[in-house]
DNA sequence: ATGATGCATAAGGAATCGTTTATCAAACAG
DNA sequence: CTGTTTGATAAACGATTCCTTATGCATCAT
């Protein structure tokens, strides 16, 4: 009698694995304010206990956890535990990483995607611009 | 007897002006897969026709229209107009100079909130951590 | 002028994000 | 063991994002 549970999405893609090279994860999670002041803080504080860093920065723990949580997620951070306590730092050798590959992006030099558009498959020409000249 | 009208927001946040050394935008932008498959190919053909762009990356026009939009408001790509067509480029110099200000950022050297946090302002002690040591 | 093309914008809905207020679970102190 | 501290998670809500379809508005061709 009773309905099936409520359940509203299977996964909130913020919990899904990111894929190694993926770029636009690390891109994201710096695209918010909160995360980048993090991020901020960080770059000026070897390693800093969690509390310390949600009072430094005004935001609550629970909002606190969830940002770190993405930060991990994408390679942004790293956290280790100490007793009960949770230190975190940037992760430095990651977001050079991630530069780098933008980097190679920027330059023409990397694919983040592989499989060609349904378009390109069909080689639509599109007046003179049939899949345009590769820079020197 | 009329309510007011429901009007819903007053700006939506990607319309509104983007602070020239603001990180969080473009970051934002290119956390998005579609914008960052955009930047993609651009990077590897100088200037492409927008309704091509579309056409290649099998994106509805008017989405096109709207992340081109978002693009040029981060400062990663710019737009000319040439008769009725509109052709769209990556903004290199201003993309470099974002990656700039983040290496800055990461290396400590650079302050993205000149205000200090509350808890900043009171002092707050926080055990051994009353605003940790700097970076040599 | 009339029609066709290229792009921008409005309108609308589903999904996701950002945040707060409860809990929950583990680690430590007494 | 009881209670406290630290951090993670759940629940719930408004605000935003992302996408599609429809419409507007120039520019070019006839």
């Amino acid at each position: 009698m009773l309905n099936s549970p409520p359940r509203r999405h299977v996964l909130p893609r913020a919990l899904a694995a990111v894929p190694d090279g993926d770029l636009a994860a690390p891109f994201e999670s710096l695209g918010n304010p909160t995360r980048l002041r993090i991020v901020e803080r960080l770059a000026a504080t070897r390693e800093v206990r969690v509390s310390d860093l949600a009072l430094q920065l005004g935001v609550s723990q629970p909002r606190l956890s969830w940002h770190l949580r993405l930060l991990r997620r994408s390679r942004i951070v790293t956290t280790r535990r100490e007793g009960r306590e949770v230190l975190c730092r940037l992760d430095r050798e990651a977001i050079l990483d991630h530069l780098g590959r933008f980097r190679a992006l920027i330059d023409g030099r990397l694919s983040i995607d592989p499989t060609p558009s349904p378009a390109a498959v069909l080689g639509v020409p599109t007046r003179e611009n049939p899949l345009p000249e590769v820079l020197p």
